[in-house]
Parts: structure tokens; C-alpha cells; sequence
DNA sequence: AGTGCGATTGACT
DNA sequence: GTCAATCGCACTA
């Protein structure tokens, strides 16, 4: 059975475009809670949501602030499509675009609580800790096998990346500066399981 | 055509 | 706590 097909079968049905807040900031608290789904060759790769952060319309700290250009095109597709990026040479960042066809801005996932493939995770990873498979933006791209290839994905269709709805149980969100940032600091559009283990950052950013 | 740097990570003092 | 790695791409000329 093909790996799509069978993620589909353990309960990862997509989540509808039309059940998608059309609001950045919206959104960002939203997905919290819900599931990252990558099937792959080797097989089904999957995490919860427990850190996002927002980048929303005329954000000076965000990619799509100085217009639209080969990088960041995704950011201005309809909401629901994976906006795939290298930091630093080195890391891949995994965005969803927000907000109506044209309008540029994404939220930025930077934390997954693994949950299935997580052997592969390790092996990808070279890490043994649980708590660090997918604790960081960069970290969880790895660990999930996301790269450049999958920039412009449809999140909203089944395979080979897309988000499912989670457990029913609603997280205890809490909401703060985002991180890394030399613009825009102040306004508070992180998004995080309050008291996770898996969420980034310093500890007294995520109580 | 050349230059500077980033929504980070991992190794090291 | 500090700091180098590493590269696609936007910006300047």
C-alpha cells in the first residue's frame, strides 16, 4: 500500500482549505494542535504542532514585506500551501501560507511533538532524544525530511505533505514575542503548548 | 557580476 | 555564555 494511502487509513485525513482561519495571526494560534503529515519512500513521517509564529500582511520581518520575487512566490498562493525556505545556508524552514491568493504572509512552524516514524527521525537526525527530534524550525524540517522540493506543496491534499487534525483535547495556548528577530520584536505573535517540552526557546517564554 | 546576510544549529569555553 | 558553518538569493552597481 502506498504511504499516502496508508496515513491516509491511521486517521490522517487533510484538513479542508475552507477550515482554515483566513487571518495570519488567526491561523498561527490555530494550528496548534494539529498534525504535520509527510509520507515518504521510507515511509510515514508525522508530529503535533506545539510552536508557530506569524508573519503576517506588511510585516517588516517578513519574507514577503519587499514584494513578491522567485523565494518567497508560495507565501502569496492561496492559504494552505507549504512555504519551504534555507536559513543560513543550512536549515529549512516549513511555512503555511495565510492568507488570500496575492497577499503575502505565511506562519512559520518552529516546534513538532514527534509521532510517527520517529526511528526514522533519529537516524535523519543523529539524535537519540526524543525532546530534540523536532524542537526548532530547522530541527523539524530535518527530522521530517522537508527541504526546497517541497516548497509550493498543497497542505490542504493528501500526500506527499499536508496537515491532519489532531486529538480532540484543546492545548493550553500561550502567546508571546517571537525569537530570532531584529525587527518587530515586540509584538506578540508566537504561539505555544504552554509547558511543553517539545515547544523551542527559553523556559520562561513558554509558561 | 559582486556582495552581504539571514525566521538556526551544533560545538565549544 | 560565545561563535563559526554555509549557501541561495535579494540588493547594489
Amino acid at each position: 500500500m502506498a504511504a499516502v494511502d496508508q496515513a491516509i487509513d491511521s486517521g490522517y485525513a487533510a484538513i479542508a482549505r475552507a477550515a482554515l482561519p483566513v487571518d495570519t495571526v488567526k491561523l498561527a494560534r490555530w494550528l496548534i494542535g494539529r498534525i504535520v503529515v509527510h509520507a515518504t519512500a521510507d515511509g510515514v513521517l508525522s508530529g503535533r504542532i506545539v510552536e508557530t509564529e506569524a508573519y503576517p500582511p506588511g510585516d517588516a520581518a517578513g519574507h514577503a514585506f519587499r514584494g513578491r520575487t522567485p523565494r518567497n512566490s508560495t507565501l502569496f498562493e492561496e492559504p494552505g500551501h507549504a512555504y519551504v525556505y534555507l536559513a543560513y545556508g543550512l536549515s529549512f524552514m516549513l511555512n503555511v501560507s495565510s492568507e488570500p491568493a496575492g497577499v503575502g504572509a505565511g506562519v512559520l512552524i518552529r516546534a513538532l511533538e514527534p509521532l510517527e516514524g520517529i526511528a526514522a527521525m533519529r537516524r535523519r537526525r543523529g539524535v537519540q532524544a526524543l525532546r530534540d527530534l523536532a524542537r526548532g524550525p530547522g530541527r523539524l524540517t530535518a527530522a521530517l525530511a522537508i527541504d526546497r522540493s517541497l516548497d509550493g506543496v498543497d497542505l490542504c491534499r493528501p500526500g506527499p505533505l499536508w496537515l491532519a487534525h489532531g486529538p480532540a483535547d484543546v492545548p493550553d495556548i500561550g502567546q508571546g514575542p517571537r525569537i530570532g528577530l531584529s525587527w518587530e520584536v515586540e509584538r506578540p505573535l508566537r504561539f505555544h503548548v504552554r509547558n511543553n517540552r517539545f515547544v523551542s526557546g527559553p523556559k520562561a517564554l513558554n509558561r
